[in-house]
DNA sequence: TAAAATGATAGTCAAACAAAGTCAAAAAGG
DNA sequence: CCTTTTTGACTTTGTTTGACTATCATTTTA
C-alpha cells in the first residue's frame, strides 16, 4: 500500500475521533508514519483540499500544528460546490479523490461511486485522445453529480 | 504454445484464486511471465475487454496496478449479448433504448439507468467533437455495464 | 528594553523514483 | 499476403525524498 493512502487513512481516523477536526504536528506525524514531513503536506495538498470539503489551517514555528477540519455542509449544498469547483478539465486522480471522498462522507452510496468512476475511467473513454479526456471527465463527472442529486 | 495464451491463463487463474477479481503489477507479472511488460497490456487489450466480460482499472505511477475483475457469474446473458452487440459505436437514441429496456427488464434498477443515461448524454460529452460522441457512448456504456455486474 | 540570535516548526519545489500507457516496427502464423 | 503477436523505445502519471526557505516563539544580548 502507498504511504499516501496509509496518510489518508490516518488522518481520517484523527478526524473521525474528534467528529470532524483533526490537529497535529507535520513532523510528529511524519515520524509515526514512517516518512519524511514534507510527504505530509503532499498528501493535504492533494487529498484534503477546500474542494474535497475540507479546511486547512497551520501554523509555523515554536508550537506550530496542522489542522484539518471538515467543512459541514448538507449533501446539496456540498456537491453543488464541488460541481461548481470543477471548470472545464478534471484529471483522473483528482475524479479518484472526488469519488473516494463523497463515498466515505456518504454523500453517494458506494455503488454509485464506483459506475462514476467507472464512466470517467480512461478505459471507458479510450475513444478519446488523450488530450481531451481530462475535458470529457469534467463534463460527465458533473453532470453524473448532478443527477445523482435530483434523482435522490 | 504462445505466450499470449500463458499470460492469459495465468491471469484466469488469478481470478479463479481470487474469486473473480486479479491485481497485479504490470513489470512483476512481466517478470514473472519472462516478457516484455508491453505484453501484458496487449493481452489485455486483446483478451480481457468488456465483450468477454472483464472490467480493467489501472494506475500509473508507484504503487501503481493492473485489477481485472470478471462479471458475475450470473450475470444475465442478455447483457452479455448487448455489450457484444454494441461494436464500436453506438448512437444516443440506440443508448435510450437500450437503457430503458434494462430498466423495464429489471435487469438495472431505475437509478442505475439514469445514471448510465446521463454519463452517455451529449450534454455530458459536450467535450467530444460530435463526430466521436457514439464512440465514446459505446465505451463508457460497455464499461459501465460491466460495473453494474462485476464480482465483488 | 529593544533588537538580535536561536531553535522549532511548517512550506516549497524540483529531482529521483516507480509504475503503467502508447505506438510503430519487426517477427511469426495461417 | 494479411492478421496477430512480440518487442522495445519513448511518454505520461503519480509518489517519495531532501535541500532549502519562511515563519513564529523564546531566549540572549547590547
Amino acid at each position: 500500500m502507498r504511504m499516501t493512502d496509509n496518510v489518508v487513512q490516518y488522518i481520517l481516523s484523527l478526524l473521525e475521533a474528534e467528529h470532524g477536526s483533526a490537529e497535529f504536528r507535520r513532523n510528529e506525524l511524519a515520524e509515526t508514519m514512517g516518512c519524511v514531513p514534507s510527504q505530509i503536506s503532499y498528501v493535504i495538498s492533494s487529498r484534503f483540499t477546500p474542494e474535497q470539503g475540507y479546511l486547512v489551517e497551520s501554523r509555523r514555528g515554536g508550537g506550530g500544528y496542522i489542522r484539518i477540519t471538515r467543512v459541514q455542509r448538507d449533501a446539496p449544498t456540498l456537491l453543488m460546490h464541488l460541481v461548481n469547483s470543477i471548470g472545464e478539465s478534471l484529471d483522473r486522480t483528482t475524479a479518484g479523490v472526488i469519488l473516494s471522498n463523497l463515498a466515505e462522507r456518504k454523500i453517494l452510496s458506494v455503488r454509485d461511486a464506483k459506475l462514476m468512476a467507472t464512466a470517467v475511467s480512461d478505459q471507458a473513454l479510450s475513444a478519446a485522445a488523450p488530450d481531451i479526456r481530462d475535458n470529457l471527465r469534467a463534463g460527465i463527472l458533473k453532470n453524473l453529480l448532478m443527477a445523482a442529486y435530483s434523482a435522490t
